[in-house]
DNA sequence: GACTTTGACTTTCTTTGACTTTCGTTGTAC
DNA sequence: GTACAACGAAAGTCAAAGAAAGTCAAAGTC
């Protein structure tokens, strides 16, 4: 069956992409060789709210479909990405852990620039450069943990 | 598409320019390769007074478009402390001043407590101690700024 | 009967270009 | 020198065309 085709696709998409999939349907559509509206119905019959995604879209030029997989438990999730931070991390690899949590609605828009712009080579200039990697992690860390277990 | 990445261009050149921008839409348009109505639009869809922006311009010869964001009272407030801030300070006066913040309501108690784990001693821990005054200072002004010029 | 598939139609956003308005400059008459 | 008309250089406006995505109901399948 075609539905389950396209959604096996869709999962596996937003697998590599960490639960965030930005897709586009007409291309997505002509792909698969079926009509647009399809995609569509996969999306709304599949991937509800209810399910743990979150759907965004724009139409018009440049349109897309946007799919977050908010899954875990919003403490294992911080702990995932605790664990994964290491003893240092670098500036670019700091921002996308944290776009993930923005997208997974652990964070708030605001506390992702705070976040950012505490992890921000700009806010470690004052350290040699090999330190910063190590001192990013450690800050990361801390902050991870304050947003783990409140209320 | 044209009209995001005309969005992020002016919003960097918003941003060296503390907020202020001016503009010539002619030249813009053609170094862009794009026609000049495309500025306008991009302008007139993003950097709308609702989302706190004014804009002035002026059309003929020299003319010009301005755009500024609008700060609220907030950031003022904001950068007292980014003023007093000085280039080191301990973990006590720091959070001393995030408490401030957090009672002025210019940042919320998850926001508190993400920027006071990052300026803690347990963050900055790897740093010799001499060194920790200076890295926190820096940390917090880059807080801060992130907290400003807020869309 | 419930779920899928399809396609016609709608809505939203973007791109383009022709035309209009405003402003500064320049040249001419007095 | 002043006034004013003419010109050119911007920016403004608007509508048409284009590019996606959304909706919904009819038809098909299991």
């Amino acid at each position: 069956m075609l539905t389950d085709h396209i959604a096996r696709l869709i999962e596996e998409m937003l697998n590599e992409g960490n639960g965030i999939l930005e897709l586009q349907r007409n291309e997505m559509a002509t792909k698969l060789g079926c009509v647009p509206s399809q995609i569509s119905y996969v999306i709304s019959s599949r991937f509800t709210p209810e399910r743990g995604y979150v759907i965004e879209s724009r139409r018009g030029g440049g349109g897309y479909i946007r799919i977050v997989r908010k899954q875990l438990g919003r403490d294992e999730y911080l702990m995932h990405f605790f664990c994964a931070i290491g003893d240092r991390i670098d500036e670019g690899e700091a921002i996308a852990y944290l776009k993930n949590l923005w997208g997974n609605d652990c964070i708030t828009e605001r506390e992702f620039r705070i976040a950012a712009s505490a992890l921000s080579s700009a806010a470690l200039s004052s350290l040699p450069y090999e330190l910063r990697p190590i001192v990013r992690a450690d800050l990361f860390k801390q902050i991870i943990l304050s947003l783990m277990s409140n209320r």
